[in-house]
DNA sequence: CCGAATTTGTAGCCTCGACTACATTTTGGT
DNA sequence: ACCAAAATGTAGTCGAGGCTACAAATTCGG
């Protein structure tokens, strides 16, 4: 957190709600972060076995069939996903851009931390977590330095 | 949420659920995440101010008083924090090694986000989503990285 | 030192992501 | 073609983390 503001001689000043901004950020971020990963492995499924099945979405991420049932739910309901009952999950134009840009990102995430000397296995894992807080910014510097090198 | 670690790992265990492992992780990963922020800022109002009340940590996440009292009560389940009615909150010795890992982490986070080029108030702002999702492993990385160059 | 303002605490409600248990539909083997 | 197994869907519960509204304690200004 950014104790690099001194609050002792200052108690009150905006970059107070910098601060809590950024907190919010982080913390909507990750409403966000279980509908990219679920996306992102319906596309994957949609192209290396040609459909999505809720059990299969289910088993990947390690969780009972009717949580992914919910959350492929919730992601008709936004607008990214559509199925028919019993007839697999398939992904809007809106669901298939978002992942798109998730798979790129992770991408991104994972060449940075091997770039950087994070063991492979590790930086896969950890990517998981990471990518879904990085920002733009963050990204094209990502870049730059992958590239310059 | 995400409370139980589903999962276990096994040395045999195949690749997809070493995926769902991963997510698990993860996911469980931002559970704690509150609880690391509410350590970390108490311990610098404890220090800068000689006091953590509820009111000015509520104000400084961005979220009502009353939500930061509640998570305030978890910490005190959790044993990382102690308080009396209209007294202010203090770390138990948990606590207060929590802070400063969190801390120590925190800062080696942002010093790799300006080190491979991220500007520094993106880097700020990422660190802030992205440390509770760092490994050991990506840390010492990060720390050779750091030393390397 | 007393009443008003501030702070702190409580209660009740909401959504999300997880679970189990049960019901229903589809599919596959014989 | 049939029945059993597998897949899918539904219902109800739980805790985390958020909110508002209200109640009680503390602190401050006059």
């Amino acid at each position: 957190m950014a104790k690099q503001e001194r609050a002792a001689a200052r108690p009150d000043m905006p970059t107070e709600a910098a601060q809590a901004h950024r907190f919010g950020k982080a913390r909507s971020a990750q409403s966000t972060a279980l509908l990219e990963d679920y996306v992102e492995l319906i596309s994957d499924l949609l192209a290396s076995a040609g459909e999505a099945r809720p059990t299969d979405v289910a088993r990947r991420f390690g969780v009972s069939h009717a949580t992914a049932i919910k959350t492929i739910a919730r992601l008709k309901r936004e607008g990214l996903a559509t199925s028919k009952p019993y007839r697999g999950v398939f992904l809007t134009p809106d669901g298939e851009a978002l992942a798109e840009r998730v798979r790129n990102r992770h991408r991104l995430v994972v060449d940075l931390l091997v770039a950087v000397g994070v063991p492979a296995d590790s930086a896969e894992a950890d990517a998981e977590g990471i990518e879904h807080h990085v920002s733009d910014a963050a990204l094209d510097a990502f870049r730059d330095f992958l590239a310059g090198r």
